[in-house]
DNA sequence: TCGTGTGGGTTTAGATTCTGAACGGTGGCC
DNA sequence: GGCCACCGTTCAGAATCTAAACCCACACGA
């Protein structure tokens, strides 16, 4: 099977991965959730080559992730901005950014990132709980029924 | 940039994805938290080629996500299975699984994954909160401090 | 009016990676 | 001895990536 096929498997994790699993685009994603929204923010930040960056740019928005909206008018420029959909990646990107805060570094380093909740202020503080009791949820506490 | 280097750029998210940002790697670490733990459950479970799969079991071992353990001696064979720092990738996982239940399915399919809380039996149930106050989390809800 | 800068791309060719199919190797079982 | 299971490696052709060059519309300044 080629990766171009993932989306056919009968699995939802394979289905979101059809759609953002490459790893430009996953970084794409990760500069639009700090904010960058135009083809300069992203080019930038990741120093990727503008074909690939296109590509994906397109891509995205034809997935309804992104938004391709105008700025300004002469010369006509647009930013790409996260739609819901897009905004609903966002426990996806926690989860990468919390996990290589603790395991990425080395050392002499530290990571860069604060997220903060702007309602109680508090600091790099998410966590993934259960809605049936409310307790922090863990890999080993939880039982898959399917395949 | 070479997307084989993106582990330079001062980004924890970056750093994440050098190491399990490939698609097929995160497909591999999608069917270990499916309890998939030998050759045979990947390449059966994805559809991959065996020369991929390999590659990426190594770097994987190497990356102290999985742990090679001998499961019978003759011939010997061994099973790969998450360590800790794998088992804390769980929060991806389930960001990526959320994600494709809401948007991955066509309107005439059903999402086969039920992911279930041992303790309590909520099912699919899992939410990102903030530890400071406990409340439910959206990305519009939090501020980013630093690129 | 000309030269320069900005933002957002497309094109191209060479390097890299993926893919599927074939092959290998150890050992069990009949 | 012959066949199968499991876990790989090797290879050549196909598909991608990458960097650098190019393009275009418009603004601005001299």
């Amino acid at each position: 099977m080629k990766i171009s096929e993932v989306g056919k498997l009968q699995c939802s994790v394979a289905k979101t991965l059809s759609v953002i699993g490459d790893p430009w685009t996953l970084l794409i994603l990760r500069t639009a959730f700090l904010k960058g929204r135009r083809f300069q923010d992203f080019e930038q930040s990741l120093g990727l080559s503008k074909a690939i960056l296109s590509d994906r740019l397109i891509a995205l928005v034809n997935a309804a992730i992104f938004r391709r909206e105008r700025y300004q008018d002469s010369p006509p420029r647009y930013e790409y901005r996260l739609t819901q959909k897009g905004l609903e990646l966002y426990p996806v990107f926690v989860g990468l950014a919390q996990w290589g805060d603790k395991w990425g570094w080395e050392e002499d380093e530290s990571p860069p990132i604060t997220i903060a909740h702007a309602e109680c202020g508090a600091v790099n503080a998410l966590t993934l709980t259960c809605g049936g009791c409310g307790q922090p949820v863990k890999a080993q506490d939880m039982e898959v029924r399917a395949l």
